[in-house]
RNA sequence: GCUGCUGUAGCUCAGUCGGUAGAGCGCGUCCUUGGUAAGGACGAGGUCACGGGUCCGACUCCCGUCAGCAGCUCCA
């Protein structure tokens, strides 16, 4: 006997065995219609999925409220254009789709180059296939025979994913609908006719089984809602947040240029992006030698000797610039990382336990040749800046030292109003090898880890095996752009590597006149400064707080009787530390208004003949308009207090959410 | 690096069937002298990314190079 528990808290058992679409008809008509899928216990199953025959079971038939429902039916709407390309071209072989975030996707082998002149007659044709309501229909087989079947079907791909990613698997389940027959998990929505608004929106390469060596498969991207306002909702937000990209902004208000000659990758700062980094790096070295930091500078090269003895060279050769090749065979290598140059200079004379920790801290800059292939913008750059440090402490310390670096990094963070990140702890992967240190003291450095960001209440903390570095544990601060893609920023990574004897050998004196071995921890709360800037750029959608803003107040004169007084004020502003513009053109007032508006000037000063006459500016506020008269020397006080208390007021909203983080249903 | 798409004025883009280019914004000059998101007129500005090829003729078609975009893979 079957007790089946629904989410109103009543009961209803069976005798016989039973389906969840069994239940919902018996609860009620409109209930049975309405229902997509069901949850049973934890698990979204189909309404055609056999409940067990004995026992207790939860049970939740998922509609159109239930974000649950939404990936099935997006799931379903995926084999719908995968049947449709089938149906329109030759020779299509099926690998993978499954829902993502905001959609879906399928990946398909074929001869035809997919492109989006495609797509009009692939969405008809689904349009025709949910217009027939077929039903999906669950087939479980035996493993041998989904074999033959697949073989049969000509689907090599899925033959290979049987023979190897399922191969643990005793029986295996297919779903049909009408000829389409694709081996997959499930669930699936009970009929094509539910599913709701679609539309394809890209196609791109992808790698079988996300192998690089295997075959590249072409991706079809599309997604799906239940109604076409939310569906337009959405295709709304993805084109607003596409008009806050780095990118198009860093060019509309000349903040920086990437220009071919220069090279791919390498950002050319313009004055008034050049503002924004000094401001930050102004502000940072202010915070770190509050915080007990000792700034250095080291070259922009190296003897590839001591990339040698730090182990990059010749294991990272591949994401480095060639070696420069002098007489002699002196070779030097552009510094891929700061952190050899920094080993230095602690090792520059014999350390006592005394002095330690000893945090050195530089703005390096440090270059890597990316593939051509990642390159955008500036959140993926060939030269770029770090506002990193080092520190050297010992093993006691290290704890302590992990949570300073954590705060400072949640501290900058917070300033700026950056509150959506997610923090990551990349711990070692249990089943691999490549780690350096003994298991021993990886298991104490990540238990003192997790404490300290426990006792933080860092924000999305998620533990994640295999992000370590081969060196140590780390916590990395994950942001994510406009387009729902993640950037790492801030991170904190211990490193047992670098100060072991088989590199560097580091030493200090202890307590006990014999020399001990530092841990060494790598942090850098920006991460760098070209990928920052260009998150920020989007967090704040180019309206910087006052305290960044390249051009901080305009001065605009109503008519050019008054430029006189006005380039006084402006004079004043100047004198007061303000970055002051002045607009004397033979402008409308309105025009100028509008202009500075469009150019995301926080304040605009407006003199006309009352001005003059008073000595006051009326004052215009970006965000609230105009905020009426008052003396010049108080409009330069309020602007300053607000540049002294670095006042974040408004941020752009959150990501599109465009990201493609897996769920569940693969196969 | 791989697959696909794209490259026309400083920016955003149009350009039909192959017959050597156009708009808006911006910029310059002049008129207008005004009160919180666009006053008006005139004008300058192009080796149609670059290099080959096909053709009587190429911005247009083909090949290559470079760069950008999307995704994949990678990311110390």
């Amino acid at each position: 006997m079957l007790k089946v528990r629904l989410p109103d808290g009543s009961t209803r058992e069976y005798e016989h065995s039973v389906r969840p679409a069994e239940i919902a008809q018996e609860i009620g008509p409109r209930l049975a219609r309405a229902a997509l899928a069901a949850k049973v216990e934890d698990r979204v199953v189909s309404l055609d999925t056999p409940l067990p025959a004995e026992g207790e079971v939860s049970l939740r038939l998922l509609t159109q409220k239930d974000p649950e429902a939404l990936a099935v039916m997006r799931h379903s709407c995926a084999h719908v254009m995968a049947r449709a390309v089938m149906r329109l071209f030759d020779g299509v072989q099926l690998a993978f789709g499954p829902t993502i975030e905001n959609g879906f996707y399928y990946d398909f082998g074929m001869e035809h180059k997919l492109t989006e002149e495609d797509f009009p007659a692939i969405e008809a044709e689904m349009r025709r296939i949910i217009a027939e309501d077929e039903p999906f229909e669950r087939i479980e087989t035996p493993r041998e025979q989904a074999l033959a079947v697949c073989a049969g079907l000509g689907q090599a791909l899925k033959v290979e994913h049987i023979n190897e990613g399922l191969k643990d698997h005793a029986t295996l389940s297919f779903y049909r609908q009408g000829e389409f027959l694709d081996l997959c998990r499930g669930p699936h929505v009970p009929r094509a006719g539910v599913i709701g608004p679609f539309k394809l929106l890209s196609v791109a390469g992808a790698y079988w089984k996300g192998d690089a060596s295997r075959q590249q498969l072409q991706r079809l991207y599309g997604t799906c809602f239940f109604t076409q306002q939310e569906l337009e909702a959405h295709l709304q937000r993805v084109e607003e947040a596409k008009r806050r990209d780095h990118r198009l902004l860093g060019r509309q208000l000349e903040l920086f240029a990437v220009h071919p000659m220069v090279g791919q990758g390498l950002v050319l700062w313009l004055p008034r992006g050049a503002i924004i980094r000094s401001l930050l790096e102004q502000w940072v070295r202010e915070e770190l030698v509050k915080r007990g930091y000792e700034p250095v500078y080291t070259p922009h090269i190296g003897r590839v000797e001591l990339y040698q003895t730090s182990g990059h060279y010749p294991y990272y050769a591949e994401s480095q610039f060639r070696p420069i090749d002098m007489e002699e065979g002196e070779r030097y290598l552009l510094k891929p990382m700061n952190c050899p140059h920094h080993v230095m200079i602690y090792q520059s004379r014999p350390r006592s336990y005394r002095e330690l920790p000893v945090r050195l801290a530089e703005f390096g800059t440090v270059y890597r040749y990316e593939k051509s292939g990642e390159l955008g913008g500036m959140t993926r750059v060939r030269g770029f800046t770090q506002d990193d440090a080092h520190l050297f402490c010992t093993e006691e310390q290290v704890a302590e030292e992990f949570r300073g670096c954590l705060e400072m990094t949640q501290y900058i963070l917070r300033t700026l109003g950056l509150t959506s990140y997610r923090v990551r702890l990349g711990f070692r992967d249990p089943a691999s090898n490549k780690y350096v240190g003994s298991e021993d003291r990886w298991a104490k450095a990540q238990a003192a880890l997790e404490r300290v960001c426990r006792e933080m209440d860092l924000p999305h903390l998620e533990i994640e095996a295999g992000e370590a570095a081969f060196y140590g544990p780390k916590a990395d601060f994950v942001v994510a752009d406009c387009l729902g893609r993640e950037w790492q920023l801030g991170t904190v990574q211990l490193d047992y590597n670098l100060p072991s004897p088989e590199r560097f050998g580091l030493e200090y004196i202890g307590p006990d006149n014999t020399p001990h071995q530092p841990v060494m921890i790598h942090r850098a709360p920006l991460g760098s400064l070209e990928r920052f800037v260009g998150v920020l750029i989007e967090h704040f959608a180019g309206a910087f707080p006052l305290w960044l803003a390249p051009e901080q107040v305009r001065v605009m004169a109503v008519s050019e009787k008054f430029e006189e007084y006005g380039r006084q004020v402006e004079a004043r502003l100047k004198a007061a530390g303000l970055r002051a513009t002045g607009d004397y053109r033979a402008e409308k007032i309105g025009a100028k208004v509008r202009d500075a508006q469009l150019r995301l000037v926080p304040y605009m000063l407006i003199v006309g003949a009352r001005e003059m006459e008073q000595g006051t500016v009326s004052v215009r506020d970006r965000i609230e308009g105009d905020l009426g008269a008052m003396p010049v020397q108080q409009a330069i006080e309020k602007l300053t207090r607000e540049v002294q208390e670095k006042t974040v007021r408004k941020v752009a909203q959150l990501t599109a959410g465009l990201g493609t983080r897996r769920e569940a249903n693969t196969y």
